[in-house]
DNA sequence: CAACTGTATTATCCGGAGTAATACAGTTGT
DNA sequence: ACAACTGTATTACTCCGGATAATACAGTTG
């Protein structure tokens, strides 16, 4: 069972597609693997399951993950869902860029932070 | 007479406090440049004064204008505001990267996202 | 003095988030 | 067959932030 901090702003069904999307781009949640149930999870969170129901709701709408009533929950087969989860995350970076770059930050400037963060090429 | 379209799923304010912030960065809004009135710039984006109050009291709560009681609202002085908004909208990008990085995002792909945006290095 | 400025206060409305309590239909293991 | 589980759906309620609205005040400016 995964865990997750309710920290952030953000809305806890968010942050609950958030987290479970990183873990099935990374791998840890398999490609057909079964999640835990909605009122499991919710439990598990501290959350009412409705919450937890919307989350997963908006992973299949996304098509990270694929709900099978009376049996499940899955992680779409086939890498499709670390695909789409990474599809995601290159969009949302894509448009943090334009963002910076429409307020004048330079490219050398996202260079050096993503040095930082991936580590210097070559 | 700047112009501001409220298309985004961001709160008003925020969206106005991100233009003006943009506008400062890229110059258009000069150091010590009067800005619009609140009431004048409620009227001109056919929003409430109030809202339009709350974001100069963050771009001032940020250092990015300065606002004189009974004169007006102007941007900081020598080029503070827009080193300002260049170091908020580095972290936010850093930010960015670090969650994209997080989901799994490689960075060759941030790379060609950047070339995208600021084109081609060399 | 009139017209403007930023600032402050209070009240109200609306929508989304989250919770709560169910209910239903289908699966699964015993 | 039956109990226990599954996802899904519905309805109602509370809470809070965003936004609006209507003022009011004090200080500046022409």
């Amino acid at each position: 069972m995964f865990k997750i901090e309710l920290d952030g702003t953000a809305s806890i069904h968010d942050q609950i597609c958030s987290e479970i999307s990183r873990l099935i781009s990374v791998g840890v949640l398999a490609p057909d693997e079964k999640l835990p149930a909605v009122r499991e999870t919710a439990k598990a969170l501290g959350v009412n399951p409705n919450t937890v129901q919307k989350a997963y709701a908006a992973l299949e709408k996304n098509g990270l993950i694929y709900s099978v009533p009376a049996k499940g929950s899955y992680v779409a087969p086939g890498g499709m869902a670390a695909e789409a989860v990474k599809k995601e995350a290159s969009e949302a970076l894509r448009t943090a860029m334009e963002k910076a770059a429409l307020t004048g930050v330079s490219r050398e400037t996202a260079e050096e932070i993503m040095n930082d963060i991936w580590g210097k090429k070559g």
